[in-house]
DNA sequence: GCGTCAAGTATTTTCGAAACTATTGCCTTC
DNA sequence: GAAGGCAATAGTTTCGAAAATACTTGACGC
């Protein structure tokens, strides 16, 4: 007779699955697990704190994602990087999102200009104190990063576009977080944000989606050394 | 001690995970499971004749898929079906696969010529016969209409392109099943595909993607009725 | 009459063991 | 010495029951 809380953290109510899913994939981003790393399920347990059953859901979820990879009865292993790999989610980033950003300055109405001052805003504040220090603030400062990049596209009407563009956020945001390097350019993230964003607010898709294909292949140079 | 073979039917080495995942994905296709259906797992561990593991693992995949849906804690559905869904599917087949087919067009060498001329031969010989009874063969020129559309963009080197394509591929091809309606309009079919077939070879990349998009936006009108 | 709560029921979620599959290493045989 | 087969081992996949959660029904108080 056991006393296990569904929830193991003060979180909203989430199963098992979820969390393990959630540490699988931090684990992997963060670089505990590294790519090509063969993944047992006796240490995915232990490293979740969960038995077998949700384990096993939360690596579907992964590999449904591209996060892992299944070879027949052999099991899984950590998806491996490559430079080929990284471009070629950029590009289709710079594809899809731009894409989606021409439609969302289309369709977007007030509201959605409200969400993305406000989302613009929020970055902005993290992106002061950041500076010095990378990754120590990185946990703020990636949801505040990934709600402005979702606030852009938001009004583009296109649920399909969007759930696409999310996982190449996930991917591309892997590749960032697995470099550990601090950039030698000092590049001006914030300005390319400022930037971005004041194009979508005046409504030039041309301006907006040039600086934003230039934003990722920035971001991908400096990864890919 | 029991003595299941791991293999039900004489296919090559599947999980029975994989099993309930071709199952419950052909019941929905076939229209036995309803769009918007509540999936129970006693139902589903019946239709697929295995225990509640692997129906999971279908659920989990099927989901990350786009055809059901899982609410909070309150189990999955099947994914419903809209007429701005199909064609939110069908705008965005039309914009990737033709930046696909342009890749293909691009970048294929004489064996993607070959593969692709391999494909529409293939295609060709299964429409011959097609004509009146179309739901019937249905099944035996399903996977050669699918061969034909990846052996067009096989080369354009972006498995995440690929992918997404595939993807949408899959949900497209759902409506399309679940529009049982026999074509007022006599569509030739099989012209459109020659008359891309041949766009490609000739490698222009205009009048393919053209050529394409046509074809996706017909067939997206025919099943929207 | 209406809303709230509680007990009972239905369903999902999780667990741990058992069955199955693949791999590895050793022994035999040619 | 090499090849093939057999046994031991490691790991994955599946099962069935138990636990946790959500839903339903009916009763009670306001």
């Amino acid at each position: 007779m056991q006393e296990l809380p569904m929830i193991a953290i003060g979180d909203v109510s989430r199963t098992l699955a979820d969390e393990a899913y959630s540490r699988i994939r931090e684990a992997m981003h963060s670089g505990q697990l590294k790519p090509g790393h063969k993944l047992r399920f006796s240490e995915l347990q232990e490293l979740t704190d969960t038995s077998v059953t949700p384990v096993r859901e939360a690596l579907a979820r992964l590999t449904a994602e591209g996060f892992t990879e299944l070879e027949g009865h052999r099991g899984y292993r950590v998806a491996p990087v490559s430079s080929t790999d990284l471009w070629d989610i950029v590009r289709n980033r710079q594809r899809l999102e731009s894409e989606a950003l021409t439609l969302s300055i289309k369709h977007g109405d007030d509201h959605w200009e409200a969400q993305l001052v406000t989302a613009h805003h929020l970055l902005g504040r993290m992106d002061r104190e950041r500076a010095d220090l990378p990754t120590a603030v990185d946990e703020k400062w990636e949801p505040r990063h990934q709600a402005f990049h979702e606030a852009l596209i938001a009004a583009c009407q296109s649920k399909v576009l969007l759930g696409f563009c999310s996982q190449l956020y996930a991917r591309a945001n892997r590749y960032r977080r697995l470099s550990i390097t601090v950039p030698d350019i000092p590049r001006d993230i914030r300005t390319e944000h400022r930037l971005i964003f004041e194009a979508a607010i005046k409504r030039d898709a041309i301006a907006a989606t040039d600086l934003l294909k230039d934003h990722f292949e920035r971001t991908a140079q400096m990864v890919d050394e």
